[in-house]
DNA sequence: TCCTGTCGAGCGAAAGTAACAGGAAATCTA
DNA sequence: TAGATTTCCTGTTACTTTCGCTCGACAGGA
């Protein structure tokens, strides 16, 4: 059938936005279908219910990110560690980008404590954060730090990766107007850059 | 009257708890008066329903907020740039850590897009913005940096500033165990501050 | 005919809130 | 000081709305 799975794309595509703007409890299943102009029964049809369509998006989501951070690692496999970890940020970045909506959403919603925030946690972050810790670290390699303070170096860093996607609201007139998105990713990756080649320069 | 008051503060303490664990529309005032062992009404008694104890809540903890910053900015008023931003860091990380769970729900919800929100951000955020904004920009007096490099400085010093109460997920093991609160606060705060020994020294 | 997708109606549960009665404490009055 | 009155707080109850979800009916292409 020709219509296939065009209610469905227009269901994500409204939730998206409104948990974007409303959060997850603060969306209604008949926000959504009015919103994307289709039946309050879609959501179930689809996805068995509100709960199954925010396991739908946030699962597409990671497992989409996850697959360009290890093809992004794969890549620079032979390249020095800072290199690496230099294109492993724009990566991030970039990708974060593309999805804005549904980064700024997913990265409200992990800092709640729930069980689906902690199944998510198990299943995907805890995979991110392995990449990321050990490719900073490799880029550390040498440096004689005292004992924590490469963990606070580490934070500081996975601070810059989400950054703008808390603090959008400061920023989203410059971002939208002013600058297109890829002149925010270059310019913003080019200032962690600038932070790092300080940091394993010490 | 020796109870006075007795209930409304367990109901602050109760909603700080559950609207930090699950979101302020995740939880129903029913949740907080069981978990405060009062009566459900108690909560349309005191704060004029759910959002009147949002509302309580939020704009007690920037008024206090806002009033240690202002305190903090006099203080130094004599002392360099740097030595005033560096104490300023300070005092809004200890004051965060000293509320804790409010700072991480406020800060997740404050990437919302309300009413409230907006409310919340021409009249506290602004003033908060404005302090941080040209105390740093003092501090990079004479610096010579291209147009909006600054702002993307400052954007990365507004993410340390919130980094550990958006990523409290990955930090509370640490935080809670092997380091005490003030432990974290003296070694975030350097860690801050070499950052800005770095930036400053361009 | 079956299968897939759409639609409206409606169910039970839970939400926020209002209404009211009871009672303890504080204040007033004689 | 004793009683009366007011004020403040708590508990019960019930109301209205909205929630997520299910159901049966219906339409059209395979």
């Amino acid at each position: 059938m020709m219509k296939k799975n065009l209610s469905k794309q227009k269901v994500i595509h409204a939730a998206s936005t409104l948990f974007f703007q409303k959060g997850f409890h603060g969306t209604s299943v008949r926000d959504i279908a009015e919103k994307a102009k289709v039946n309050v029964s879609s959501v179930s049809y689809y996805f068995n219910g509100k709960q199954g369509l925010l396991e739908y998006a946030v699962t597409a989501y990671y497992e989409e990110y996850l697959e360009k951070v290890e093809e992004c690692l794969k890549v620079t496999e032979n390249q020095s560690a800072i290199e690496r970890l230099n294109k492993l940020i724009f990566t991030i970045i970039q990708y974060k980008q593309s999805k804005l909506q549904l980064t700024c959403f997913i990265q409200r919603e992990l800092t709640l404590d729930s069980i689906f925030v902690r199944e998510m946690t198990v299943t995907y972050l805890a995979k991110e954060n392995y990449y990321i810790r050990s490719t900073f670290f490799s880029a550390l390699e040498g440096k004689k730090l005292p004992g924590d303070q490469k963990d606070y170096l580490l934070l500081q860093l996975k601070g810059m990766l989400i950054t703008p996607y808390i603090l959008h609201n400061e920023w989203k007139d410059r971002v939208i107007g002013e600058y297109s998105r890829e002149v925010f990713v270059k310019k913003y990756v080019a200032t962690i850059q600038k932070w790092l080649k300080f940091i394993v320069g010490i």
